[in-house]
DNA sequence: GTCATTGCAAAACGTTTGCATGAAT
DNA sequence: ATTCATGCAAACGTTTTGCAATGAC
């Protein structure tokens, strides 16, 4: 296993989405830590990231919209991706009922040892449902 | 709504991706069409790949390796990716346990309207587990 | 002193788009 | 005749990479 010096970019990296209740892209934390590291560069946060998911820090979620998204919440948990503000929610559900209970039963059919997995619910967030009220409309784009 | 033209090249990548049971990307439909079209670009692939997701012939599948992965299956499935040979299986699972039980329990916690979802199981598939045991490897990688 | 990490810029990758031509209705 | 679809190539957005310089140990 390779070996991990200290660096203060990688901790400021690590700080600043833990600090966040979002899902940033790797471009949109670029951003942030540019006001305290001013000279810090792109190729440094990606390759922090990807160093922080594969020590399992943070996550990486995929939602479809092209670019990577980070998640400093290592717990599991589900995502509501809303099609309309591209927004992501965190989803705390009950495991009992949900979560170990798909485990389970994914392991009769999974052709192979199962060791992570990604659920993502898409629609129309709160937020925009009552948007389009205002504006009008009944049935979302 | 937008009205479509028929088009020999669209029906191709139809029935192209029906007859396939794993999950090509794009360029891998592009390649095997290419036989039949050789003419056809890799744009009009993708446009029509996009064409199909709309009106809902297709499905997209978001492995989060980098490419989109297309299905002719639209019923409602899971699927197993494998962290070794990246390979997209799907997963026939109980509806009554785990489908329509999932789907309840997260509309008590969406921030709005469900309207799909995806389901990725990540792990290591049989096939390279057997592969792994002939090359004296324990560990999955 | 060694080796990981950085900033920079260029390249790579998957996907989309503008445009003139061709095909479907 | 109209309008959508095509092929081509260029452009786009995201992520990775090569490299010389810097920093951690």
């Amino acid at each position: 296993m390779k070996v991990l010096k200290y660096s203060r970019q990688r901790e400021s990296i690590k700080a600043s989405l833990m600090s966040r209740h979002d899902h940033p892209t790797a471009d949109a934390l670029y951003a942030s830590i540019r006001e305290e590291f001013p000279n810090i560069s792109l190729g440094t946060v990606y390759r922090n990231l990807n160093l922080l998911v594969e020590t399992g820090e943070i996550k990486k979620v995929n939602c479809g919209d092209g670019a990577d998204h980070f998640d400093g919440n290592v717990s599991e948990h589900y995502h509501f991706v809303c099609r309309e503000c591209r927004q992501i929610y965190d989803m705390v559900m009950d495991n009992l009922n949900t979560l170990s209970h798909l485990d389970s039963t994914a392991q009769e059919y999974a052709p192979g040892i199962i060791d992570s997995h990604s659920v993502l619910f898409y629609g129309t967030c709160k937020n925009c449902l009552e948007k389009n009220k205002e504006k009008g409309i009944d049935k979302p784009a």
